[in-house]
DNA sequence: GAATTCATGTAACTTGTTACATGATTTA
DNA sequence: TAAATCATGTAACAAGTTACATGAATTC
């Protein structure tokens, strides 16, 4: 249950809504791990059963209610135990459908295979974007002495993604290059 | 339905049973499609169902029968429809437990960190193995005439996981680098 | 006036994982 | 003689996705 570990681990934090984690698990987490409103929303109510968070209704005027969990002791212990040990497999089952596809892309044009490609440059130019925004986050995040000793750990992170997107883009750009040689022998051929 | 595609895409080079379905999702196809058998088993039955395999029972002599599938036309077509129509999305949702523990990992111990960012580098190290091996593998079997159209699109995904295995080893080595110099600097203090 | 945001969720479905079951044959 | 391989699966469960539902308040 690595989704309710994330969501204690944000309820660490403090108090807050199923919107508010969303917010959280969108914005600076769903780099490695994504969640729907659903699931959360689920996932808390699991938690609770367990005993592991505990909410409050607090009424709002003009505004719906809000549902704030927060941890409980076994909640706080249950993270801590889950952070501790070592998870037997560190990298979960990879799956990628862009990968799958060229698997099989003999069976599609060059030209196809090209423009998929380039797409997929254009997603890691965006991600790129998407973040240093995040790096920016972190930046404003840690003015707050609370959370400034996470800093360089959420740093690991952005490093370890800013590799991961050069080494896509330069592969991307790779491939294109390899296409119109192909191209270009098969023409000759 | 990716799994279903993987495996029409599979049966498209031929007639197989299961369990030669599940040696090749493990061996060259686990870099980015992983599989358990029994899932396998359950999805060539809904394939089956739908109309888009089909499986003969072959008795052999001191061994289990075998249940060979390949495909009906339908599911030809539904493969290359699939393989023709883009994606809406070509990445997965990103999940990666490794980084959500690095992300709370201000909670654990920084000699925890470190061995836990080694063996992810040990990790990678056992994966460039096997993407030698995969390597060596695609030479071999593009040796037969029918399959050597294939090799450059292999290839594709060979360079992408060298790259991205690469990217991880310095990315680990980086980090290690970092937690040294923030160990001894807590030290000092 | 239309779209978006805030905030809550439920239901149905699909996909993935884990554990269990069988039983002969081959290899170390 | 123990383990691994061949080959088939079922059952129960956990996790993830998609579609649907509500309704006020705010922004364009």
């Amino acid at each position: 249950m690595s989704l309710g570990n994330a969501l204690l681990g944000l309820l660490s934090h403090g108090p807050m809504t199923g919107y508010d984690l969303k917010k959280l698990l969108d914005h600076p987490i769903g780099f490695f791990w994504a969640a729907q409103m659903s699931q959360i929303y689920r996932e808390l109510n699991t938690l609770e059963e367990k005993g592991l968070v505990k909410s409050e209704i607090i009424p709002q005027e003009k505004r719906p209610d809000r549902k704030v969990y927060q941890l409980t002791k076994g909640g706080k212990e249950t993270f801590l135990s889950w952070l501790n040990k070592f998870p037997d497999q560190l990298n979960e089952a990879s799956r990628s459908r862009f990968l799958l596809r060229i698997f099989f892309s003999s069976k599609i044009k060059l030209d196809e295979l090209a423009f998929e490609i380039k797409r997929y440059k254009k997603e890691m130019e965006e991600q790129l974007g998407y973040l240093n925004k995040v790096a920016q986050w972190i930046k404003d995040y840690s003015r707050e002495k609370k959370l400034k000793k996470h800093a360089f750990y959420w740093n690991l992170i952005v490093k370890k993604e800013h590799k991961s997107i050069a080494a896509g883009t330069e592969w991307a750009d790779e491939c294109l290059q390899l296409i119109e040689q192909k191209k270009r022998k098969e023409k000759r051929i």
